[in-house]
DNA sequence: CGCGTTCTTGACTGCTTTCAAAGATGGTGG
DNA sequence: CCACCATCTTTGAAAGCAGTCAAGAACGCG
């Protein structure tokens, strides 16, 4: 009731976890707290919690989590956007979190453990990252390069949503050609020809880092694109 | 102390487990009681668990998640092995669990919820997970034919040795070349071609349904390949 | 032994990559 | 305000990896 934690109403990442679940007054104030110990990350620069902390949450912001060979081929196998969890778990693959664009982040409310509100919000999160990940499997394994590209913006557009980062059919997207084709395992060649084609056949409009999907509903009939709405996943058991 | 909960020590289930978090006595019990609910499932059929129940645990065989399109086209996202966990939360996409060969299943232990050992244990096995989900991203997004089908090999080898499953560098493969196509992202006839390649230049034999790597470890230096062994990944908050 | 599934093979097509170089764009300092 | 430079985008031609289609061989199960 206080002012306190109004004005984070505003912020993504508070708008994406309300959706994912009701988020109370108490939740929304460490929240708030937490993010008054917001870090910035330059671009290009690696995502790091401070050491010990192996939680932190997106507050604006893409940021990448990459997989690197040695002869300097990379792969993205999943994107970060506001209001998603940073899991800095060590694993033996050479993977790192790079900030795609400026990046801010927050440590995790430390509340948390006896905030039932914000545990299921985070739980809630993370099924639904372990969804992306299946879908971006499916993507590069059955997809060929036009219906890889509208997969993803359709999906990327549906997570914004979730944030409160879309305007009707259009978001910001401020990543280059080369990272969409880290993404998408393809070459930066073609991603580029790849998108004259989807300009020329006026499916989407894309300039000064704003993109626009002419008709989504016509796109995701013809991919079989399901979007995953605020509890549309479900399970049981949330630990 | 009972002999009870002995005679599981040899179970596949229970040895993955095991190398996951240590276990003691009253896990054991648990993780026997829980078994001896166990199902089995048919080749080709799908995977389900009883209604209201959530979570559940593969004893026995090989699943898969496998997306489907209309047009016929499949992809398997990820396998299921002897000990790993079955998450059957509801999703928007197509997505089934499909038995590759016979399958047996059980609930997941009712103690869970006071067990640490098997939180851990769980908690250890989801992390792995999202681990092989980032990799196989990886596979699909910058591997050639015979990277991906030699880094999946190796993987496989390393999660069935977990188990307890492997003799060296042997395994039991009880798959179609289909199958690996549609895990692949690749079509049959490829594989059938990879394979050859594979045995001709003695990367492998694949025979009865028994493979063998002849040398794992040149392979893993060449695909900048990382065992994760138990306890390689590692994470302070379990939830 | 017979039939269905799985594996193998060949020829041809096609999507994507590779290599190389020429434009466009945007930010910076003079 | 403009020149300049780094980064990003666009283009073309040629090569390669994987897909498609079709048919025959091998295998395994009842």
């Amino acid at each position: 009731m206080t002012p306190a934690f109004r004005p984070t109403d505003s912020s993504p990442a508070v708008t994406r976890l309300s959706a994912l679940a009701p988020l109370g007054p108490v939740s929304l104030a460490a929240l708030d707290e937490a993010q008054r110990q917001r870090r910035k990350i330059a671009v290009h620069r690696e995502v790091t919690l401070a050491a010990g902390s192996h939680l932190g949450l997106i507050l604006s912001g893409w940021a990448a989590r990459v997989r690197h060979w040695s002869d300097g081929r990379r792969q993205i196998m999943h994107v970060l956007l506001a209001g998603d969890l940073l899991d800095m778990e060590q694993a033996p693959d050479p993977v790192s979190t790079i900030a795609l664009t400026p990046v801010e982040i927050c440590p995790t409310p430390r509340t948390t453990s006896g905030d039932d509100e914000l545990m299921a919000a985070f739980a809630q999160s993370r099924m639904l990252e372990r969804f992306y990940l299946y879908r971006h499997i499916a993507r590069l394994g059955r997809l060929n390069a036009v219906d890889r590209l509208t997969d993803w913006l359709l999906e990327t557009h549906d997570r914004l949503a979730l944030a409160g980062l879309t305007n009707g059919n259009r978001f910001d997207l401020p990543i280059t050609q080369e990272t969409l084709a880290d993404l998408l395992g393809l070459t930066s060649v073609h991603v580029n020809r790849t998108l004259q084609l989807l300009r020329r056949d006026l499916v989407l409009e894309w300039s000064g880092g704003a993109l626009c999907l002419i008709d989504p509903e016509a796109l995701a009939r013809h991919l079989d694109y399901q979007p995953a709405h605020a509890g549309t996943i479900k399970q049981a058991s949330g630990f």
